[in-house]
RNA sequence: GGGCGUGUAGCUCAGUUGGUUAGAGCGCGUCCCUGAUAAGGACGAGGUCCCAGGUUCGAUUCCUGGCACGCCCA
C-alpha cells in the first residue's frame, strides 16, 4: 500500500515536511558523501552582503545555484557547496555608523577605529539567521556550517598572499585618484556616496585669458572658462578638442587677438561688428602652442603651460578651450599625467591654501574665489564674469560642497593583462553567450588599472609597511607568520585597528602600515583561494580543482565579481577562474519598475512561498527569460500559473495512480517497466525518453529555461492524453494483464519523471518519490542517478503515429463543432486519408483511440483522397530557393498551373520534370507542397497531407445510442448530486417516451455498467425531469 | 556620451540557421466534460512581428539609421 494521497494538498505544508525529512536524514550531506570517490564538480558561491533580507534577485540566483549542482550531483559528481558572506565594506560601515551615531571619518577616528570595527564585526551576523532560513526554505542545498566569511583570519591571510603575489609581479603601484572629498570631514568619499546629495547652487563663472607665446599672431590670448576660479592658481595646461573648429578674432574694443571655438563666438559678442575674424583653425593645428602662466606660483613646474589636445573637450559651454588643474579634475589629471606634467595640490586637509600659494594661504579655497577674481580683474586678465546655477554634489553628513581632488591610491596594473584576460575569457562558456562575447569581452578589452585602496576602516588591510623616513622603502607581507617575525608580536586579528598598532624597526628605521584598506571586490575576487586558505592549506586539492566548473550571478556582476575573479586568476594562475557561468537578469516589480520597499510594489517573498510553495516560485523564475540575463517583471500570477499548469497536474497524476493502485492493492515488486505491449504505454515511455534527452542536452549547455520547457509538453501529454486515454484501463474490475501493464508503466513514468524533475522542483519530486519508492531504492530522489538519455528507449515512429492521431482528433472535433453534432452523439464512420496511411494501418490500436475519442463506430485509413478533396500545389520555396534562386517565382507560377495529372503525381511522391520559360527543371516531391481543399458539401477537414471526413448521417440505431449516452450522463450527474460514492451500486427508474424507453432497453447492459446500476425499470416515478435530445425524461436514482 | 540588451496578440512570453498561412499561456466569448484535477478540454475573436531605408527571387528574421525601454559605464 502507498500512503493515501489527497488530490487537494497544501503544497507549502508538504514542502515543510520534505524539509524536515532532509534535516532529519542529513540528505544534503549524504548527497555529497555518497559521491566521495567521484570526480568533483566545483562550484563557487559569490558572497552577498548580508546587510538586509534576501530579495528576489537573491532567490533567483540561489535557485540557479541549486539546480545546477543538484543536477551535476545526480549525474555522478561530488558537488560541495559552501555559502559565503561578504562582511566588509561600506554597506556594513554605514549600518555601524548609524548604530553608533557617528557622522563621517573624523567621528569614527575620534570614537576609536577599534570601537567602530568591533561594532561592524558584531553587526555582520545580524541577518545571517534570516538568510539561512529563507535560503533553506527555497530548497537550496548549501552548507551554512562550513561557510566562509571574508572577515575570517584565514580568509584575510590569503588576501595578503594574493596581494603579495601581485606585488612580486610589480603590479602594485601608488598613484592618485580624483575623488570627491569632504573638507569638513577631512576624508574622501566614494562616488556612490557623493551621488546621494546633489543641491542646486550658484557658482561664479569666469572667462579669463592666457597669453599665447608662439602663435602666428602677436598679442594673442586663449580664452578659458571655469566655474572654479580657485583652481586657477593650480593651472598647469590648457586643452583643445582636436576636431573642434577654432577661430582667431581681433577684438575691436581692446585690439587684442582672442582664440576660441568658432561656435562659441555668439556668447561673447552680441554683434558681429564687435570683432574682426582673422583665421580659422582645426583644434589639431593648435598643437604645440605654449602660454604664459596666469600666476607665478608654479611657473617652474616642468613640461607645463602648453596647449594639449583631447576629445573630451566640448563646445556646450565655455570657450572650447579648457583650463586644466590636474589635482582637481579627472580629465585634467589624466591628460596632464599623459603629458608628463604631474600635478600640484596647494590645499591642506581642510582645503585651505597652503604656503605654496602665499597670497591666499590659510583661506578656504572656495572663499578665495572672490579675491582671485579681483586679482585677475586688476591684472586685466578677466574677460567676462557671471554666475551659474547648477546642481553640485554635497557631503550628505555635513551638507557642505564636496571638492574633487587627487587622493593617494594604490593600483593594480591591469592594462597589460588585457590580451591574456580575453584569451582566458574565450575559454569560458557563458549563458547567454553574448554577455561573455560582447559585454564582458568589450569591458576586458578596455580594462583600466584597478584602484584597490579605500580610505575606510572595516576591511582587509593592505599588507604594506612603509619606512617613515623613506616612503619608497616598503615591505610587503605575504603571511601573518612573516609579520610576526618582523614585529615580534603575536597577531590574532588582521583588521585595521589591530594592524595599525603593529610597527617595527628595521636597520634603524621605523615602519608603519599604509593606512588604506582594500576594496572589497579584491576580497570577493580572491574567494577561490581565500575560502580554502590557499596556499597555507589545501594546496594540492585547490590546484587540482581550479578553475571552478560553475558560477552564477546577476548581470550587474559583469564589472564586479566576474571581472575581479578574471583579473586575479589571470594574474596569479594564467587561467580563468570559472569554466561555465549563468548570468541572470534583474527581477523587476510587476509594473516594470525596480522593486522598492518604500512603494511596496511587490509581494513579500515569504508570502509567495507560503501561498504557493517554493517549487512553484522556482519553476516560475526558471521558466522565464530572466535566466538569460533579461529582466523579469515579477508577477504573483505567474507563480500561481506555474502551480496550476505544472505542479497540480503532476500531483494529480500521482494522486490518481496512488488511489487506484491502493484500490487494487497493486505493488511495484516484480513489475517490469518499459516492456508493455500497449501502444499508449510504449508511447508515454518514448515521450519520457525524449524528455530526458531534451533536459539533459539543455542542462549540459547550462540553458535552464530550455531545460524546463519540455516538462510543460510532457506533463500535458501525460495528463491530457496518456492518463485520460488510459483511465478505463485502471477501472476495470478484473485484474488482467493490460491493467498490470498500465500500473507498471504509470509507476515507472512517475518515478523517472521525479528524477528528471528533482533538480528543478526538489520538494514535490521528493514527496512523490518517497511514497512510490521500494526499499531497494535510495531513500531520497536526490540520491538517485539522473536517468540516462538513451536513444534506445525512443520510438520515433510511434511518436509520429501518435502525433497524427492527435491531429486527426483535433480535426474530427472541429468537424463535429462545424456541423453542430456533439461528441456524445455516436456517428458511423470516420475516414482518414493520408500519404502516411500505411504508417497508420500498421496499428489497429490507433483506430481504437480515434474511435473512442471522437465517438465513431468505425475508423478507416485510406489513401484515396479523390472523392473528398481537390488538390492544389505551390512551390516549396525553402528547398527550391537554394537550388534555383531567382527562378523560383517562375517555377511557382508553373506549379500553380499544374494539371490534375501532375498534381496526382506530386501528391503520390513522384518526381516531375517541369518545362517553363524555355528551361527544364527537375523537381522532387519535396519541392512541391500539395494542399487539399475539402470538396463542397462534405464534412471534410484537411491539413497538410491529412484529410479527415466524417459521416454525419444518423439512423435509428445511432439516435438510440445517442439517447442512451445522454441518459448515462444525466444519471451520473444525479449520482454526484445525491452524494453517492464512485463505487456505490444503484437502482434506476426512468419515466420517458417510447424513444428513450427503447434506447434504455437496447443498451441495458451498457447503461448498467456505466452507471453501476443493478436494475433499470421504465415506470412512472418521482424524480428529476431532464431533457434528452428533446425527449423529456424523469429519472430516479436509489442507492442499492 | 559609450558598451550591451530588449521591442512579436489586451497582458506575460515562445519562435525565426531568411521561405510566402507567426505560436503558447492568461484574459475575453461560445460550448463540452466532470468516476484524477485549488479543475480539465474544445472551438473562436484578437497581430502593419517598433519605424524607415538597404541586401535578396523572398525580410518579422540579416545590414544601416532612427525611436522607446532597461542594465552597466562615463
Amino acid at each position: 500500500m502507498f500512503k493515501p494521497v489527497s488530490s487537494k494538498t497544501d503544497f507549502a505544508q508538504m514542502e515543510e515536511g520534505v524539509l524536515a525529512f532532509w534535516r532529519e536524514h542529513g540528505t544534503f550531506k549524504k548527497s555529497i558523501e555518497n559521491r566521495s570517490d567521484a570526480a568533483e564538480f566545483v562550484f563557487y558561491d559569490g558572497p552577498p552582503f548580508a546587510t538586509g533580507l534576501p530579495h528576489y534577485g537573491h532567490l533567483l540566483a540561489g535557485t540557479i545555484k541549486d539546480i545546477v549542482p543538484r543536477y551535476q550531483a545526480m549525474r555522478g559528481h561530488r558537488v560541495e557547496r559552501r555559502f559565503g558572506w561578504d562582511c566588509h565594506g561600506l554597506p556594513i560601515e554605514a549600518l555601524a555608523q548609524e548604530a553608533l551615531g557617528l557622522a563621517g571619518a573624523p567621528a569614527i577616528k575620534e570614537a576609536g577605529v577599534d570601537v567602530f570595527n568591533e561594532q561592524c564585526r558584531s553587526m555582520v551576523t545580524t541577518y545571517v539567521e534570516e538568510w539561512e532560513k529563507t535560503v533553506t526554505r527555497m530548497g537550496r542545498w548549501v552548507d551554512f556550517q562550513n561557510d566562509y566569511k571574508t572577515m575570517d583570519k584565514d580568509f584575510m591571510e590569503t588576501i595578503w598572499w594574493v596581494f603579495s603575489e601581485l606585488w612580486k609581479q610589480g603590479r602594485i603601484y601608488k598613484a592618485h585618484r580624483i575623488m570627491p572629498y569632504s573638507w569638513k570631514l577631512n576624508t574622501p568619499l566614494s562616488n556612490f556616496e557623493a551621488g546621494r546629495n546633489y543641491q542646486d547652487v550658484q557658482d561664479p563663472a569666469v572667462t579669463v585669458r592666457v597669453k599665447l607665446n608662439n602663435f602666428e599672431f602677436d598679442n594673442a590670448f586663449a580664452l578659458l572658462w571655469t566655474t572654479t576660479p580657485w583652481t586657477l592658481p593650480s593651472n598647469l595646461a590648457i586643452c583643445a578638442g582636436p576636431d573642434i573648429d577654432y577661430i582667431a578674432v581681433r577684438d575691436k574694443k581692446s585690439d587684442d587677438i582672442f582664440l576660441l571655438a568658432e561656435s562659441r563666438l555668439g556668447t561673447y559678442y552680441k554683434e558681429e561688428g564687435q570683432y574682426e575674424p582673422l583665421k580659422k583653425f582645426k583644434g589639431i593645428e593648435l598643437d604645440g602652442l605654449t602660454y604664459e602662466p596666469l600666476f607665478d606660483f608654479f611657473k617652474d613646474n616642468p613640461n607645463s603651460f602648453r596647449l594639449l589636445l583631447d576629445p573630451f573637450v566640448t563646445t556646450e559651454d565655455g570657450t572650447g578651450i579648457v583650463h586644466l588643474a590636474p589635482a582637481y579634475g579627472e580629465d585634467d589629471y589624466r591628460i596632464c599625467m599623459d603629458a608628463s606634467i604631474g600635478f600640484v595640490d596647494p590645499l591642506d586637509a581642510d582645503c585651505k591654501f597652503t604656503a605654496q600659494v602665499p597670497d591666499w594661504a590659510g583661506q578656504f579655497c572656495k572663499d578665495a574665489d572672490k579675491a582671485i577674481i579681483q586679482r585677475l580683474k586688476d591684472e586685466g586678465k578677466l574677460i567676462h564674469q557671471s554666475t551659474i546655477q547648477h546642481s553640485y554634489p554635497f557631503c550628505e553628513r555635513t551638507d557642505t560642497p564636496l571638492i574633487y581632488r587627487a587622493i593617494d591610491a594604490w593600483y593594480v596594473r591591469v592594462e597589460d593583462l588585457r590580451e591574456e584576460m580575453l584569451a582566458n575569457n574565450a575559454q569560458v562558456h557563458w549563458m547567454p553567450e553574448y554577455v561573455g562575447d560582447k559585454r564582458f569581452a568589450n569591458w576586458l578589452a578596455e580594462a583600466r588599472d584597478w584602484n584597490i585602496s579605500r580610505n575606510r576602516f572595516w576591511g582587509s588591510c593592505i599588507p604594506l609597511w612603509i619606512n617613515v623616513d623613506n616612503p619608497d622603502d616598503r615591505i610587503c607581507f605575504s603571511s601573518v607568520a612573516e609579520l610576526e617575525k618582523f614585529s615580534g608580536r603575536k597577531i590574532n586579528d588582521l583588521h585595521k585597528h589591530t594592524l595599525d598598532e603593529v610597527t617595527f624597526v628595521k636597520d634603524g628605521h621605523l615602519y608603519r602600515r599604509t593606512p588604506e584598506v582594500l576594496d572589497c571586490w579584491f576580497e570577493s575576487g580572491s574567494m577561490p583561494y581565500a575560502q580554502q586558505h590557499y596556499p597555507f592549506e589545501n594546496k594540492a586539492h585547490f590546484e587540482a580543482n581550479f578553475p571552478a566548473h560553475f558560477i552564477a550571478e546577476g548581470l550587474d556582476q559583469t564589472r564586479g565579481w566576474f571581472y575581479t575573479l578574471m583579473v586575479l586568476s589571470t594574474a596569479l594562475f594564467k587561467k580563468p577562474a570559472f569554466r561555465n557561468v549563468v548570468v541572470n537578469g534583474l527581477v523587476l516589480a510587476e509594473d516594470g519598475h525596480k522593486m522598492s520597499k518604500r512603494l511596496k510594489n511587490y509581494p513579500d517573498p515569504l508570502h509567495v512561498i507560503h501561498e504557493y510553495g517554493a517549487d512553484a516560485l522556482r519553476l516560475y523564475m526558471i521558466n522565464s527569460p530572466v535566466v538569460k540575463a533579461e529582466s523579469l517583471r515579477f508577477s504573483e500570477k505567474g507563480v500561481k500559473h506555474a502551480l496550476r499548469h505544472l505542479l497540480i497536474p503532476l500531483w494529480n497524476s500521482y494522486s490518481f495512480f496512488v488511489t487506484y493502485a491502493n484500490i487494487d492493492t497493486w505493488t511495484p515488486e516484480g513489475s517490469k517497466p518499459g516492456q508493455s505491449s500497449n501502444l499508449l504505454d510504449r508511447w508515454i515511455e518514448s515521450s519520457l525518453a525524449n524528455l530526458c534527452q531534451e533536459v539533459t542536452a539543455a542542462m549540459d549547455n547550462y540553458d535552464l529555461q530550455r531545460a524546463v520547457r519540455p516538462f510543460v509538453t510532457f506533463i500535458e501529454d501525460l495528463t491530457n492524453w496518456y492518463i485520460r486515454r488510459s483511465r478505463r484501463r485502471f477501472w476495470k474490475s478484473d485484474d488482467d494483464f493490460d491493467k498490470q501493464q498500465a500500473y507498471a508503466t504509470l509507476y515507472h513514468v512517475l518515478i523517472e519523471l521525479c528524477k528528471i524533475a528533482a533538480p528543478f522542483i526538489p520538494f514535490i519530486a521528493e514527496e512523490i518519490y518517497r511514497n512510490l519508492r521500494t526499499d531497494n531504492m535510495p531513500e531520497s530522489v536526490h540520491l538517485c542517478d539522473f536517468p540516462t538519455a538513451a536513444d534506445a528507449r525512443r520510438d520515433p515512429k510511434l511518436e509520429q503515429q501518435m502525433r497524427i492521431v492527435m491531429d486527426v482528433v483535433v480535426m474530427g472535433r472541429q468537424l463535429r463543432k462545424d456541423h453542430d453534432v456533439k461528441v456524445r452523439q455516436p456517428l458511423r464512420r470516420l475516414d482518414v486519408v493520408s500519404r502516411d496511411s500505411e504508417l497508420l494501418n500498421q496499428v489497429d490500436e490507433l483506430k481504437e483511440i480515434i474511435a473512442e475519442e471522437l465517438n465513431v463506430h468505425q475508423v478507416v485509413f485510406g489513401d484515396d483522397e479523390s472523392g473528398l478533396a481537390t488538390l492544389s500545389a505551390k512551390a516549396n520555396f525553402k528547398t527550391l530557393g537554394p537550388k534555383f534562386g531567382k527562378k523560383v517565382q517562375l517555377i511557382n507560377m508553373a506549379i500553380q498551373k499544374f494539371s490534375a495529372q501532375d498534381l496526382q503525381r506530386a501528391a503520390s511522391g513522384g518526381e516531375l520534370v517541369l518545362k517553363t520559360g524555355g528551361e527544364t527543371f527537375e523537381l522532387t516531391a519535396n519541392d512541391i507542397i500539395v494542399e487539399r481543399i475539402p470538396k463542397e458539401g462534405l464534412a471534410v477537414q484537411a491539413q497538410g497531407a491529412l484529410v479527415v471526413a466524417i459521416d454525419l448521417e444518423l439512423d435509428e440505431a445511432l439516435l438510440r445510442e445517442g439517447l442512451a449516452r445522454e441518459l448515462i450522463k444525466e444519471v451520473q450527474q444525479l449520482r454526484k448530486a445525491n452524494g453517492l460514492e464512485v463505487t456505490d451500486r444503484i437502482h434506476l427508474k426512468i419515466a420517458a417516451d417510447e424513444a428513450v424507453n427503447q434506447a434504455a432497453v437496447a443498451f441495458d447492459d451498457y447503461i448498467k455498467a456505466e452507471v453501476l446500476a443493478l436494475s433499470i425499470e421504465t415506470i412512472a416515478t418521482e424524480g428529476e425531469t431532464v431533457d434528452l435530445n428533446g425527449h423529456p425524461c424523469t429519472i430516479a436514482v436509489e442507492k442499492a
